[in-house]
DNA sequence: GTGCATGCAAAAGCTTTGCACTGCA
DNA sequence: TGCAGTGCAAAGCTTTTGCATGCAC
């Protein structure tokens, strides 16, 4: 299904934009707003930061796209459903990770609290595989040595 | 043990807007920033806005608060290691429970991934208990009949 | 052709920062 | 007494909004 269907099928019209919009979450997994618009505007220059606040709205309400909050006050888009988010607070590193892993919790959590937990919107913070292997590691990301 | 000798353990000098915004936090659970200035201004009402958001930061670093956006893009602050929220995304009701539940997902996801899960940092997003039978709800909270 | 979507520019809101003063240790 | 912490005010940044134009359907 392209993008343009995934649109159309939502009740939105398929403009250029929102087309840049979802293929760039494709590519970067996981983006800001100005990231997004960094990397579609390296190819579009015309296409304007509100129209990418705009669009990630509407393809939110939409059920496209999510957001949260990964790292900081910073809001992080990614398509809908494409597993939960695993951030390392200590290297900053994000992993998408299929949501099968969350199932005995939230079945738990429904049992004992009586809430159904939304498996795509699910957000894990701690430390990396690396991390914990190497605790001084500080900055954006690990050096494949 | 008291918040004086919190603040002081974590290196940290005793002053009362400090004490204030804990006292708060325990009092509220969960709060924003601006939360917090309504409530401790109400009784003194000279602390800064601007203090509140240096303490939160401090206690932050300091491991006596956590931060989390469990609402859209406003911070909330709450006392750290008190356990997991659960977020209604559809009432906005934010119940906060004991880590148990999560530990299943979490040694899974430490087998599967290598991934430490911070266990005080994790929030789930979904549907109440209430919101399900009465999927209508809308609003901040649910009335009680 | 109609109405949604976009680009541009300005406004709004939250958060941070600079600086002088205060009060905790 | 020294320095971290505070209050006040101004600056900074991200995000939102208004309006005229353009384009998808």
């Amino acid at each position: 299904m392209t993008w343009i269907t995934s649109l159309r099928t939502a009740g939105l019209r398929a403009t250029p934009q929102r087309q840049f919009v979802l293929e760039t979450l494709e590519e970067l997994q996981h983006a800001t707003p100005t990231d997004l618009a960094a990397a579609i505007q390296e190819q579009t220059p015309s296409v304007n930061l509100s129209t990418i606040y705009r669009t990630l709205d509407h393809l939110d309400e939409a059920g496209l796209v999510s957001r949260a909050f990964l790292v900081g006050a910073v809001p992080h888009y990614f398509l809908h459903g494409r597993g939960l988010h695993l951030v390392c607070t200590t290297c900053a590193f994000i992993e998408c990770v299929p949501p099968t892993a969350m199932r005995a919790s939230a079945a738990e959590v429904r049992s004992q609290h009586g809430f159904s937990v939304d498996l795509a919107d699910v957000v894990l913070r701690g430390a990396c595989a690396l991390c914990q292997s190497a605790p001084r590691a500080t900055g954006a990301g690990h050096l494949v040595a």
